[in-house]
DNA sequence: TTTATTTATGAAATTTAATTTCTTAATAGT
DNA sequence: ACTATTAAGAAATTAAATTTCATAAATAAA
């Protein structure tokens, strides 16, 4: 289904006087069309109903109803629901405001993460006989999870929140280093990228900030979005961690495509042996 | 603005029964309704246009156009986004599918899951003295947040995958029992659950099956999406972990809730630590 | 169990909104 | 300047939504 704002922004030119008055108050008001009928648009612009209605035709099979209802679609819901969780609010609008604010956070993720950041750190983990991962506290989470998905695809990630281990295993140049730290100021994640610097391991960093003291060690950034900078209570952060992991699965999706007949090989015999073993 | 379907959903029980038909049909296929008219609607599910028209009433003041539109704003139009993703997919597209599948899971999760168990789960971890928590493979990621979250607030949860540990540890009534498991059906989790009834040790549950093995021998079952169902390469199913890890924030939030004050205390003490000592 | 009262529901009437038709005005082409 | 074509509004029509009202079903009271 095309964008109806789209096709009216596109087709704009080609419509009468009248009609053109018509979608241009559609374009620059969406939402309050959505709350008029016919005639009060009709009134609003100073055209008669039929003119509106004539447009709407042309935009819509279904006519002015439908016209309100694609845009209904399409204009992104009202931000009353983007605020900050309340210690005071039930459990069901908790739930409401949680939803608009993940949904956001994966928009502004899709938005800050660039494409090729993500498939370049997919290629230098393919090409990488050891990889490392590092991050702490919640950000421990996301180095497990990335750890489980390359695994299962026979890519051995070490994981461990023992940064002397790690230290001494970068040491060679055929590593690489994942470091997870969404402040990007993590000191223990920057020494590590100093040992990686020395020894020539390019450093892959998911993190909030490209301004951060650790994005400025790293070869490849992945940022992703915060949108908890005036969080309050809600530390552990939810947004922030699941923005995080879904940085984790593009970079495993990308990283699969690279080769993507043999990873699936892999992947299927991996959830075999479980199957057989376990189940 | 409140989803309506979501409304829909939990008032659905206080409608009248030729009401509750409508109302479920416009929950089963809201895209189909938004191409409908009431009079339609009401031959479809077998009740008169009145009765569609005083629902819809109930629902949006704006009566049964206004349900329309906001079933559009809600039900994200574009099916073709609403699909596997494909290792053919470039990644700007797998951005957009992927951003569609989280929408959806996070939604799904909210209408599964009764905030009822939510806040007797809460409940059982205050009270209890200590808190045990198991999950393998990618449950073992939720299990650990749940740990960090409520350690961060003073509860202190044992999370380990050492099961011989756990057993020996549910021994007393004091204590309870936190399992997740997608499906349901890990057998490790299921030998616990015996262990803890055995022991009068209450079991709550995070999985996506209520019919599950686990379910059945879980006091609390905190029920999430599985959008899953049809997952072919996608295996370490990023959404369903999403869903786990959101239920626990939802648990987290409920728990916090409870003693809001000492909680919140204890909350912000734990960040000076880390502030002043790692920092 | 019977009766009263409330609640639920559909048919029909009404209102409102959308759409079409028809006429006139504006514009462009000869 | 005259004709053809397109644009646009007023009024008429149609369709949809909504309300009213009578009746049936369910529930409570006797």
């Amino acid at each position: 289904m095309k964008s109806i704002l789209f096709s009216i922004h596109s087709q704009i030119a080609s419509f009468s006087k009248s009609e053109q008055k018509v979608a241009q108050f559609i374009l620059d008001h969406p939402q309050k069309v959505i709350g008029m009928n016919a005639d009060a648009l009709a009134n609003k612009v100073g055209v008669s109903a039929a003119t509106v209605v004539r447009l709407a035709k042309i935009l819509s099979s279904d006519g002015f109803p439908g016209v309100k209802i694609q845009l209904s679609a399409e204009t992104k819901v009202d931000d009353s629901l983007y605020t900050e969780v309340d210690p005071k609010d039930p459990l069901d609008v908790v739930k409401q405001k949680m939803e608009f604010r993940i949904g956001h956070t994966i928009e502004q993720t899709n938005l800050a993460l660039s494409d090729k950041s993500v498939q370049s750190a997919a290629q230098l983990i393919a090409k990488a006989d050891d990889v490392y991962a590092y991050g702490l506290g919640a950000s421990s989470i996301v180095a497990a999870d990335f750890q489980q998905k390359f695994i299962r695809v026979g890519k051995p990630v070490i994981q461990t929140m023992d940064t002397h281990l790690i230290a001494t295993g970068i040491v060679k140049p055929e590593t690489v280093l994942m470091l997870v730290s969404n402040t990007g100021e993590t000191v223990e994640s920057q020494k590590l990228a100093e040992v990686a610097k020395e020894h020539h391991v390019p450093v892959i960093t998911i993190t909030h900030s490209k301004k951060s003291s650790l994005a400025k060690k790293s070869d490849i950034i992945l940022l992703h979005d915060d949108s908890e900078e005036n969080e309050k209570l809600r530390t552990a952060a939810t947004t922030s961690l699941m923005a995080q992991l879904y940085v984790v699965d593009l970079l495993y999706y990308s990283y699969l495509t690279l080769n993507f007949d043999s990873n699936a090989t892999i992947l299927k015999e991996s959830r075999n042996v479980i199957q057989k073993h376990f189940k």
